[in-house]
DNA sequence: CTATTTATTGAATAGTCACTCAATAAGGAA
DNA sequence: TTCCTTATTGAGTGACTATTCAATAAATAG
């Protein structure tokens, strides 16, 4: 057999799901293998190394995350209802049974900055400076520049709190009422 | 030579900043070994395995990390003041040239819980919970139960911002900003 | 049909990992 | 002093790591 037998974007998902549960070190070669029934050979001659899959899933993990906040506050009745849909989402998914936060905050804590350029730390960084922006530019549709900018430091804040705090046991209930507190401009039921 | 050469605090605080700043798979026995001075054998016959030894650094990190809340609080002039001292304190460290976020965050996002009993991911999830009841009895001094509930949760949502927040660029500005707007019953200038 | 290109294979490589253990050295107890 | 306990040593262990590469098989080009 030869020629492209084996899909490139099943080969991402099956590793970005193995990335996502264990971070980047603790995830072996062999496992990728085991789980996108590659053979090393073929990992290697399609994607370079370790580090280059990795970042092709960071990259696909980044773009469907701000693909789902677009669709979730495009289809809400209003920005500040979209955005409130948003952290609920976030929310429950912290309390399903295999939650591993988020890609990108793991690998910005997991990665040291080691100075290099396009290290994977600054990568990770760089994606979840691009989700902040993105909330600061529909939140521009509603505020002002200053408003809209601290609004949208606050949302990072918060969703980067629930994704720590969502390991906590029964904390679903404890974090809305958290956010609730601190996003008193959401339009809370 | 034999007997108690070594000074075990001084080992601990030395493998903690291995720790704090590559993680627990990341920080190898051999790095630990050149950063404590002991030999392989020594450091296995005093602490039992990398496990045991990173559990007693995550105790101590743990138990000055409280230490330092309760100073700051019982040093301020009111609980409120106090406690937006310390937020000021994560956010003027966090733009320290080796800053590496919380040692008890990374953990709880690095080790998975495996489902076993008394792992590292639980270990580190349960120290946070007992600085948020930290926080929760201070606010207890002011406000009722409810309330002083849900602005610990809020406050613990926060600091976990302010840990991830912190790796972005000229961040202390914004996230100083966005503290500001979260949390409007504290006592800002 | 033949030649060339290219994806695939999987055993093999060198390096690193956490960890062990027999030998050794130095206290305390008798 | 002699014995016993215990801390220290450091070379050594087997398991695992990411990665390679010559051989192979299939699709495409001429």
């Amino acid at each position: 057999m030869a020629k492209v037998l084996f899909k490139r974007d099943e080969v991402i998902d099956k590793s970005m799901w193995l990335f996502c549960h264990n971070g980047f070190k603790a995830s072996s070669m062999q496992q990728i293998v085991e789980t996108t029934g590659l053979k090393p050979g073929s990992i290697y001659h399609s994607f370079g190394n370790k580090e280059s899959l990795f970042r092709e899933v960071l990259t696909s993990y980044s773009a469907k995350s701000m693909a789902k906040i677009r669709e979730t506050i495009d289809g809400a009745e209003s920005i500040n209802e979209g955005i409130l849909a948003h952290l609920e989402n976030t929310v429950a998914e912290s309390i399903s049974v295999d939650y591993c936060s988020c890609l990108l905050v793991k690998t910005q804590l997991e990665l040291t900055d080691d100075g290099k350029k396009n290290n994977l730390h600054d990568f990770a960084a760089n994606q979840l400076k691009e989700v902040e922006s993105l909330f600061r530019s529909y939140l521009e549709r509603e505020y002002d520049e200053e408003t809209s900018s601290e609004r949208a430091v606050s949302i990072m804040l918060h969703i980067f709190g629930v994704r720590i705090y969502g390991y906590q046991q029964g904390s679903a209930e404890l974090m809305l009422k958290g956010l609730r507190v601190g996003l008193p401009w959401l339009p809370w039921n």
